[in-house]
DNA sequence: GTGAAAGCGCTAACAA
DNA sequence: TTGTTAGCGCTTTCAC
């Protein structure tokens, strides 16, 4: 058995309760008897048992990680494990710990977020994603559990705290970019339509458009969540079109590489015949060929800041419900180009 | 403040204890008795705490799970994330939650490994890693704490449990391939020494190139942790050697993906002018181009055969080690080309 | 400043 | 078959 509060308390011949004083820095104590206990503690190698803490207190010190249900994420997965690392760092930092949930199915998912909430196994939840309609989101929001969402709530935006780029905007931007170098014909390509984060930088794509006059084409708008097979014939199809694109703004740089690459097996190759963009500036951005033209969305700091953010609301219920934007950079790099002319 | 066991029993006119041999499903529970909790149960809502549970019992029905020190992984993150995956899957299968340690430094994975072990918060820890020397392996093993590693480990190989591929045969298996294509000018990029995995992968590429009786040159062999500046350097000297290599046998598929795009740079391109294999068959090496020859792992079995081994582990502490080898497979694709003739 | 005592919600002997 | 009774290790009034 593991060496308790007792054990500590017996050595330094104090009583329990004063050790408990000890931990939690009480200032009452002397100094010298924290000395003297805190050496106890030392010389018997005590480490409180948390279980024991969270049941007599009231908190766990720990929350709760939600990932997306695997079906959605696709190719995404470097995302996730860039947020969580830096969720887990700022909780290492602030001594919680970490419960997460990878996913699997949606019931799963429903599941271990109840058992989180109704088994108090967490102080707080983090959703690493966000889609149009979530029950986990409803089930936190009606058991008026602290949660931080990352992305941006479909609905109840006002009720809920949560941590986003500004995709509308940085959508927008890149677009922008394309449209400064002379391209008339953009399509946009984005992942599942589920996901709010493919709505808003859908929708960010289509302000620029038509704040610029441009024609606007139904066919120019695709969804392809995987990039095989179906994907990719939905992909090709675009250039088969009387008017094909000349740029391309993509929801994500793998995307972004794979419809580089299936381009170029159809001869039109990057950036000479076409110009395409990417979103998130993962490690691949700066290895792929061409070097890809993207928007920073600072991953590690979303889950920063939503740590950052659930930590202070569980530590005081009534904090109001926030948003926090960080902010994005477009990294120009090699997959973009000025077009000279229609060909 | 949630309903507890009491209010349970109150409720279904029984005692408490009774309560808590329905949910523990005790045989000399009677059929009526148990309805009669459980719709109780159902009626009031009931959820049991777990941390009562734990403190009580003596089991936390969770797993540790440990990601490397981010400094090692390099871009590996999608590994990860897909054996955390694989891990969760068989973890709520089993009704164990999932604690997570993301790394960060190598004193922060430390701590965080012993919170999990001294505060009683898991019942047994994952290792997603092997390196060759490790504080962390070292602790587990003194401490007898349940603990599995994924991946071989670099020393007590005998007294520690793991989850691993054969990574010797993999690497001889794929350097074969290209040996059977007729190259003889063989390099090896692998990534930090520092882990078992690239050690193991070399030492494969190694013995197939010994068998094989094919010229070796220490210059073939170079470890690459990251492909910008520095490891872009290093890998292209390879190809100002007098004898540069037709093929190559790569650790990882992103840096087998990295080295193509580097390559090409410099005008030699794959598969006409050079053989290149990954491994791990990530997603990634699905769409690039050419589409990767590599080992497939089954990274997210690698996850499940590690919960599922630890689980047993603490359920029977007196397991004796065990060796679980996952097998893999040669994905047969685009990158590798048989050499005709020594240009 | 320090300690006694109650109790967090549950499990597990042992009685009945 | 069910209930009684101790704890598990800790926090936290409230006395002293």
């Amino acid at each position: 058995m593991a060496v308790t509060i007792k054990d500590v308390a017996k050595k330094a011949n104090v009583s329990p309760s004063t050790v408990s004083h000890v931990i939690a820095d009480h200032s009452r104590i002397s100094l010298d008897t924290k000395k003297r206990v805190r050496r106890a503690m030392k010389e018997l190698g005590y480490h409180p048992n948390v279980n024991a803490r969270s049941l007599a207190g009231r908190s766990t010190q720990a929350i709760g990680v939600i990932m997306p249900p695997s079906s959605e994420t696709g190719f995404q997965n470097s995302f996730f494990s860039e947020v969580l690392r830096g969720v887990g760092s700022l909780a290492h930092e602030a001594g919680y710990s970490l419960y997460v949930s990878t996913g699997g199915d949606e019931q799963q998912s429903f599941e271990e977020v109840k058992r989180m909430v109704y088994g108090s196994h967490v102080d707080g939840i983090i959703l690493l994603y966000s889609r149009v309609s979530d029950p986990v989101v409803d089930f936190l929001v009606t058991t008026h559990f602290p949660f931080i969402l990352v992305g941006k709530p479909y609905i109840n935006e006002s009720k809920i705290t949560y941590v986003d780029n500004d995709n509308v905007a940085a959508s927008k931007d890149i677009t922008n970019h394309l449209i400064d170098l002379g391209h008339q014909y953009i399509g946009f390509i984005g992942g599942s339509t589920d996901l709010v984060v493919t709505v808003d930088r859908l929708q960010g794509y289509q302000q620029a458009i038509k704040l610029a006059n441009l024609p606007t084409f139904p066919d120019y708008i695709v969804h392809a969540e995987f990039l095989n097979s179906g994907g990719r014939k939905t992909v090709k199809r675009l250039f088969s079109l009387e008017m094909p694109p000349t740029a391309l703004v993509i929801a994500d740089d793998i995307m972004s590489f794979g419809v580089i690459n299936m381009l170029e097996e159809i001869g039109i190759s990057c950036p000479e015949d076409i110009s395409i963009t990417g979103f998130n500036n993962l490690y691949l951005s700066e290895i792929t060929r061409p070097l890809l033209t993207t928007v920073d969305i600072q991953i590690f700091n979303l889950g920063v800041q939503a740590a950052k953010c659930l930590i202070e609301k569980t530590k005081d219920k009534e904090e109001p419900a926030k948003r926090i934007i960080v902010p994005h950079e477009i990294i120009y790099r090699n997959s973009t180009k000025a077009l000279l002319k229609r060909v």
